[in-house]
DNA sequence: AATTATACTGTATATATATTCAGTATAATT
DNA sequence: AATTATACTGAATATATATACAGTATAATT
């Protein structure tokens, strides 16, 4: 699949976004409007370069006649499985995908960027098996009781979240796991998300 | 949701299919070559029949501008939620379901017929948890480590399974909890299904 | 008995829409 | 140095499309 330029990508998450929203594919003015292009001639020439490049085939004559690819509608709905290694960091990076899986958007109650494959039982008592999936939103803004996924370093655990002023403690639920305490500040810390959900395969 | 006539019914299917195999909505014309009206009337009306009884909306003044509901959309693609109660049975009876929710084909490794909303932590120790969703498959054929829904007269609960001979253990995985011992021809037995997966939605 | 819903044909038309052509300008590739 | 791709504006136009109007006919509802 050939890379996209930043405006083809912005036009593909157009047409991805008209779709999801409405139900049908834009017009070309629809594009326009949604980008700011003043020509319908832009959208014209980005959506041949999209066809060009595969994302997406266009019906000649039809209106609204945009169908995206396997290839380019998947993308947007697989989610990442990344699996949660003790010396390794949950980032998005290809090397540490394990897979992908089928995204659906009302699975959760709350969206989430990707999967997190649970390694161990520090997390047991709160029904967190081990190899269960867990959902994880990334964002850095936790409330006490949260599961949270933190990264110290170069260690990725997931544990409750709970924190007053600058103290934070990370609660494993198991009694055989320990506390952990840090400090705010401390270097090498840093909150990767949380957990909003979770999916046991078997 | 109000009935649908037959031919309405075919306008529905036609549109579906139709957005299947291009990726975007028919015109009035398409409908008319699908079904082989030779009237675009007879396309628009049966629309604004669909629309009346909240099958679709249409975006006036734009073109293939329908949008399929929630309702109608999801229909095929939806599997049912049961509460667990106590005293009730989980059967796909229209008072039981709590809600749909979007299907995945290949959200876990088996297929399975119906989610059960988990009341009670007598499975704690199993990781599931009050308010879980585990899904089920309908079967009668099960082993020994199974988690499976059995029924005893009108009551329905979610224990591992474990026979010797004619001898049925269903254990609890809470020390809380006791040990149900039951014989396969007991009157009012039945294995209802067994858990092939659990979804958590927070 | 009167009205409304269903189920169309057939014609007409305003407008929504794709698409081409003529430019301008910058960056990347050959 | 020449060509191609990117990234647009602006105008023009054939046609694709929604939609209204005029009918016909049958079944269902009030």
């Amino acid at each position: 699949m050939k890379e996209l330029t930043i405006q083809q990508k912005k036009v593909l998450q157009c047409i991805k976004f008209y779709i999801k929203k409405t139900g049908f594919p834009p017009t070309r003015a629809d594009i326009c409007r949604e980008l700011g292009f003043k020509s319908p001639n832009a959208a014209e020439s980005h959506l041949r370069a999209l066809e060009k490049k595969g994302y997406i085939t266009i019906e000649n004559g039809a209106s609204r006649g945009i169908n995206l690819t396997e290839n380019s509608a998947e993308k947007s709905q697989t989610i990442p499985v990344i699996g949660l290694v003790a010396a390794g960091s949950p980032t998005l990076a290809d090397e540490n995908i394990e897979k992908h899986i089928p995204y659906q958007e009302s699975l959760f109650l709350s969206e989430f960027d990707y999967f997190l494959r649970v390694k161990g039982l520090s997390m047991k008592d709160a029904g967190i098996m081990e190899d269960d999936l867990v959902a994880i939103k990334k964002t850095s803004e936790v409330r006490n009781g949260d599961i949270v996924v933190a990264r110290i370093d170069d260690e990725v655990t997931l544990k409750y979240f709970q924190s007053s002023g600058d103290q934070i403690k990370l609660i494993p639920a198991n009694d055989d796991f320990e506390e952990i305490y840090v400090n705010k500040e401390t270097e090498g810390f840093f909150i990767e998300g949380k957990s909003v959900g979770l999916i046991r395969e078997n």
